[in-house]
DNA sequence: ACGAGTTCTGATAGCGCTACCTTAGTAACG
DNA sequence: CGTTACTAAGGTAGCGCTATCAGAACTCGT
């Protein structure tokens, strides 16, 4: 008897009993394939799976999560508010969470004071995992202390993979590799290089990058066009303004980011300097400011939204995986950065 | 009897049940009172919400979404990604979001292109409402086809109430009117202004600010120093390049947004000009760039994330009350804004 | 071959809330 | 006073899913 199903349906959706029907199982059965299918026989799971596909089931959130499976709360934490950075991390891990029908708090961390009270948080809120963004990810203190915890952390964007937590992120040494190449075949051979704030490890590979593509090219890197930033403005301004005060000055800068990158064409104007036909600038980041400025940066952009997305899912899988008494695997993930040609760089006059 | 309740109870929470209970009703009526409350007694409602407010209840967002009062979803339109403008308001967003329980869906807008794919989202996806921060705020060919289609939509930050759809604004004229006093008290008279692009409502507004300010301050506006820009760095450079460039430069300028006051502050160094010591430069909104150059920008801070959340909150009450059969009222709320000084401003020289 | 384990599957009973309908109570009217 | 007309409150029955446990279907060892 084709009964008419109540009005109160929510919508034309189908629902576990309509896959069960179709499958021939019970609703029970469904919902176990659907959760990681363990103590299923492989035969009844391929039925159930050919029935969700052929009516394009998807389970009902709400449902889910009323009946126990309470859904997963992430926190995604930030310090350093870089906005451009984190704007597309926060599109990248909301559009993840509505997926994987996780919570998302979005919560700042500021280096010292916060850190107790996040883990007060933790307890309190009972978060399921966490989400560091760069600079926390390299903040080893708030790593340990989530690792004695054993909560789950994903890094996002950390200069080097870390055993202890998942890591996403980009090979920052082949992307300076690269940028280093790209200045080197425009033709220029005195190139100065800043370092970014020697907190964050992704700096040191960023030089090494830079250093490598130099040596390889066969030019000698002078050890005063090579000098120490912070990651800000101030510092790049400060950097380019001492190498630019050099008897034999540098053509071309690569910065290892875009703030500093934005300071050495703040200091070039100032040396009466046109940016690119005086001194080619490049950053890396690809953050707002890049475009911002004029001329704007050549640069270094990283999938930033991918990554957020990369690092929910995977901390979605290692949580269930922890709950399901698998061994807990550390994975990471390298994504693909890519080298955003502006104006910013000529071949030197 | 009292019975232990059931151990697959999710937490501690107490329940409509709980609420019930003590307000000595049924649980439908405490579930009348939270849904706005229509057909229940005064003095119901009142014993209901003495419970509600001792047992600190609050909904289960899943089992009332269950039930069929489906969350509302909400589009948060956003185009010049602004970025720091926009990771606040994506905060202030997900904030209100989460507390009122409503779906939110970040989506890029751009001019005319993606109009008609958003109105095909619309039927697709059932969005109940709509956040258009700025420029979309003041894109009326936009806003004409919200209010045909009879959707809901808030305006963060325009510069003008509008009829049709509720507003979240600051008050652009009096901030700027602030700022250009600021600029008066610190001893300047020839100031220059620096208008914004002329399709946001804002921008007239914090004009009208500026010359208001002058006048009631005895102090003459030299039409040459009233420059348009278009709310880019670059348009704010040239800007400030023709006014330095007259026989008498101004002491300060007053840009009607960050990104052209930064663009002032290249120009300054292009002419060996310092900030502040021989040129103020004002901003408005308190970008992240605001503090990423040097020296740090005094500006205008709107707060955003409040006015995101308070733009959904009202956004929310419309929606109920429209549905309820109440006369759909556009509501408008005016919040308060900040100036904030930084290094960019000082007596003239 | 038979009980004791082990795996798989199904029936049942909610999770917390609200839609819907019904009843009790009050007011209005001829 | 009975009838209609409303409002305030409650009872019932799910929403779609999963926890739990009981049973069915297999494995084995002895």
């Amino acid at each position: 008897m084709t009964e008419v199903r109540s009005r109160r349906r929510q919508s034309g959706r189908p629902t576990v009993n309509d896959v069960a029907r179709l499958a021939d199982c019970s609703p029970m059965t469904v919902s176990r394939v659907i959760n990681g299918g363990t103590g299923v026989r492989d035969e009844t799971r391929i039925a159930v799976e050919a029935a969700i596909k052929q009516l394009n089931y998807a389970p009902n959130r709400a449902a889910r999560s009323l009946a126990g499976a309470s859904q997963l709360r992430f926190a995604l934490l930030y310090s350093n508010p870089s906005a451009a950075y984190l704007s597309e991390l926060l599109i990248g891990c909301m559009d993840a969470a509505s997926r994987l029908d996780a919570h998302l708090v979005v919560e700042r961390c500021d280096p010292e004071r916060d850190q107790a009270k996040m883990i007060a948080k933790l307890a309190e809120t009972m978060i399921d995992g966490f989400l560091l963004p760069p600079p926390l990810c390299d903040d080893t203190a708030l790593l340990a202390r989530l690792r004695r915890s054993g909560t789950h952390a994903m890094l996002i964007g950390p200069g080097q993979a870390q055993a202890q937590h998942g890591v996403v992120m980009i090979d920052d040494y082949q992307a300076a590799y690269d940028m280093t190449r790209h200045i080197l075949d425009l033709g220029h051979r005195r190139i100065g290089f800043i370092i970014g704030n020697p907190q964050q490890s992704a700096s040191a590979l960023r030089l090494a990058g830079f250093r490598d593509a130099m040596s390889e090219g066969d030019v000698a890197v002078d050890d005063a066009l090579v000098q120490q930033g912070q990651f800000t403005y101030r510092s790049g301004l400060d950097a380019a303004m001492r190498m630019l005060a050099l008897p034999e000055r540098p053509t071309a800068i690569f910065a290892s980011n875009d703030d500093m990158a934005a300071g050495c064409v703040a200091a070039a104007h100032r040396n009466d300097l046109e940016v690119p036909r005086d001194l080619t600038v490049c950053g890396f980041d690809d953050t707002a400011l890049a475009s911002t400025i004029w001329p704007e940066l050549t640069t270094i952009r990283q999938p930033i939204r991918q990554m957020a997305e990369a690092a929910l899912d995977l901390l979605v899988q290692d949580i269930r995986a922890a709950r399901n008494g698998d061994s807990r695997v550390a994975r990471h993930v390298t994504l693909d950065y890519e080298l955003v040609r502006r104006e910013s760089d000529a071949p030197p006059g």
